[in-house]
RNA sequence: GCGCCCUUAGCUCAGCCGGAUAGAGCAUCGGACUUCUAAUCCGACGGUCGGGGGUUCGAAUCCCUCAGGGCGCGCCA
């Protein structure tokens, strides 16, 4: 592990038992990043209450039996100034380079069942759905990077009683008609027009209803119908995802008619056993902790007072599969944020049936709700809607239009346009925490300057253009890296942090912590790039290094990206 | 009524396991291209961290309270 914090971190704990006694050598450095050194610890001031001393004191006392490669100093009311020397880090940035994995450790082998995109076919899609998929894709690659087995779950809304009306629809438009019209991704459009007529015509609605009744038995015309309207949905879906280049297939679907046999088990389990009771006809369970208007307890709805079902016992079945069948060491939701109680009860509930142990983590990544213009909820009521393939449309035609004058050819400058206009939609996505709020702004997303996706491509592409232009290859930079100008040392310290920031996505399910970072590399390399002439340096060892840093550089920027599920262009 | 979330620079957002002078991008203003891609860089301007109280040597961060906003709360998924 070459982060230095974690390095400081242990050197500083031994400090602490060598001065203090081994009961103190477990105590928490605080190391952090400083304004006036490269990290600070902060222990010190802590500390000195519960030994009774000052805590310069205890500061001095740390410093004294700190052996690190750099230097300390004691600073204001007890700070530790914890400065890194250039050897350390041009030698542990010289690691890197040489190492495949960039300083990230393959950490663990858990099976990690990931539950993101999830459209539903039955109802309005939009470009808020686009967050889901985007954060999920990059936690999924993630954990798939640190070692982790990843199993994809799209828990598609395909079933259910709207399913009786949309095959009617289809049916009334004709299957040729139909199918054309959900390829291109105009679901929302046959959604509505099927919902209008269930609405106003007595006879769509009564055929509705009965082709729901022979849909949930299963007849085998209806059955052909559904499938014929849903593979053309998937169809969509699909098309949508190749775009943006999110790793989903169809091997990744597990929708809600998957689970369809299993409800009326999960009923009767719970019922037996006496964890779901009846309630004014229904069937429900009641977790402790929640409870509703009067402070009465808040059901957990498994089967209606009609008999039918709702998406809570779907998703009860679900964890059950993923537990026993999949094997899940860790459940991940990508799910907004208004599905919130939903997920506790849903999460409680589970914990209570046994089906979800002790030791099978479950969470919820709330993905903050999509908001207009207006700052209220975005939604596609009439007229306003954004079909999604436009945007994405719209944003790579935006791409091309910088790339104009540049002179390359129209195949090339279509490939270009694509990555760097899929790239700004996902990292406008992923850029910010997942649980803020968004406001859909087409000028932000698709802008290609600041901290953008774009900027971090315009990064690499400069990179490669030096070793172009040197007619050399990233690979052979392999040093000896050594660190003279302060943007070649800032480049090399900030290098070494890609392993922790990775960590620390997978742990807290964050990709905005690796935008950050990437970020932050990438200004520290064009401030490097500015001061540091890299194939013009002075000397042949300064230009070795500055090629071996460009490289280091290059590879986490890359590998970053890739973990963020954004492309990269050779060139912009 | 109950529960969860939010309120940080003109705008969009970080920071929130308590640490020194609260950061970034955009916008605005002023600079830098005969030099490896100026989709860039450097500098300036800009904040009672919603209000109040508390804990602490120290609070944007933890606790309480108030205000404003969002979301959810039994038969839609």
């Amino acid at each position: 592990m070459t982060d230095p914090q974690l390095v400081l971190a242990e050197r500083v704990q031994q400090a602490l038992g060598a001065a203090f006694g081994p009961e103190h050598a477990s105590e928490d450095p605080l190391i952090r990043p400083s304004q006036f050194a490269d990290y600070q610890a902060n222990v010190a001031l802590s500390l000195a209450k519960r030994l009774r001393r000052a805590p310069r004191e205890v500061a001095a006392e740390i410093a004294a039996h700190l052996d690190f490669p750099g230097t300390v100093e004691v600073s204001g009311p007890g700070f530790l100034n914890l400065t890194l020397s250039d050897e350390w880090i041009a030698g542990q940035a010289g690691d890197l380079l040489a190492d495949e994995r960039l300083g990230v450790p393959v950490s663990a082998s858990k099976t990690v069942v990931v539950d993101y995109s999830a459209p539903n076919a039955a109802k309005e899609m939009h470009v808020g759905h686009l967050r889901t998929t985007v954060v999920g894709d990059a936690l999924v690659r993630a954990h798939e990077y640190v070692g982790n087995k990843v199993v994809r779950q799209n828990h598609l809304g395909d079933w259910g009683t709207p399913f009786g009306m949309l095959v009617e629809h289809l049916l009334d438009i004709g299957e040729t008609a139909a199918v054309a019209q959900l390829e291109a991704g105009e679901g929302n459009a046959f959604y509505q027009a099927a919902r209008h007529k269930f609405d106003t015509d007595p006879d769509f609605n009564a055929r509705a209803r009965s082709r729901v009744v022979t849909l949930q038995a299963e007849e085998p015309e209806t059955m052909r119908l559904w499938h014929m309207f849903m593979d053309a949905t998937v169809r969509y879906f699909n098309k949508v995802y190749r775009l943006l280049g999110v790793t989903l297939t169809d091997d990744d679907i597990a929708g809600e008619s998957m689970y369809r046999t299993a409800l009326a088990q999960v009923c009767d389990d719970l019922q037996a056993r006496g964890i779901a009771v009846i309630s004014d006809g229904a069937l429900c369970v009641f977790p402790p902790g929640f409870t509703g208007r009067e402070g009465q307890p808040l059901p957990f709805m498994i089967r209606k007072s009609d008999g039918g079902y709702g998406y809570a016992t779907t998703d009860l079945a679900t964890i059950r599969y993923r537990v026993e069948e999949l094997k899940a060491d860790r459940i991940i939701y990508v799910i907004g944020v208004t599905q919130s109680l939903h997920l506790q009860m849903l999460f409680a509930s589970a914990r209570m049936a046994g089906w979800l142990p002790d030791n099978v983590e479950v969470e919820h990544v709330q993905i903050g709700s999509v908001l207009g213009s207006d700052g209220k909820m975005f939604k596609t009521r009439s007229g306003e809607s954004v079909k999604l393939l436009d945007l994405l449309d719209e944003a790579v035609e935006r791409a091309g239009q910088v790339l104009e004058d540049r002179g390359y050819d129209p195949a090339l400058r279509t490939e270009i346009a694509n990555k760097v206009g899929m790239g700004a939609v996902k990292y406008a996505d992923l850029s910010v925490s997942h649980d803020s709020e968004y406001v859909f702004d087409f000028d932000r997303m698709l802008a290609l300057t600041g901290n953008t996706g774009p900027y971090l491509q315009y990064a690499t592409a400069r990179i490669r253009s030096i070793f172009r232009t040197g007619g050399l290859a990233p690979a052979d930079a392999t040093g000896p890296i050594t660190l003279g100008h302060p943007a070649e040392r800032a480049l090399a310290l900030q290098l070494l942090g890609f392993g922790s920031t990775v960590d620390t996505v997978v742990s807290q399910s964050e990709p905005h912590r690796l935008c950050a970072y990437l970020f932050d590399l990438a200004q520290a390399f064009t401030a490097f790039y500015e001061v540091c002439p890299v194939l013009k340096a002075e000397d042949e060892s300064t230009r070795r290094s500055r090629l071996a840093l460009s490289a280091a550089t290059l590879r986490v920027l890359l590998q970053g990206l890739e973990v963020l599920g954004i492309e990269v262009p050779d060139r912009m």
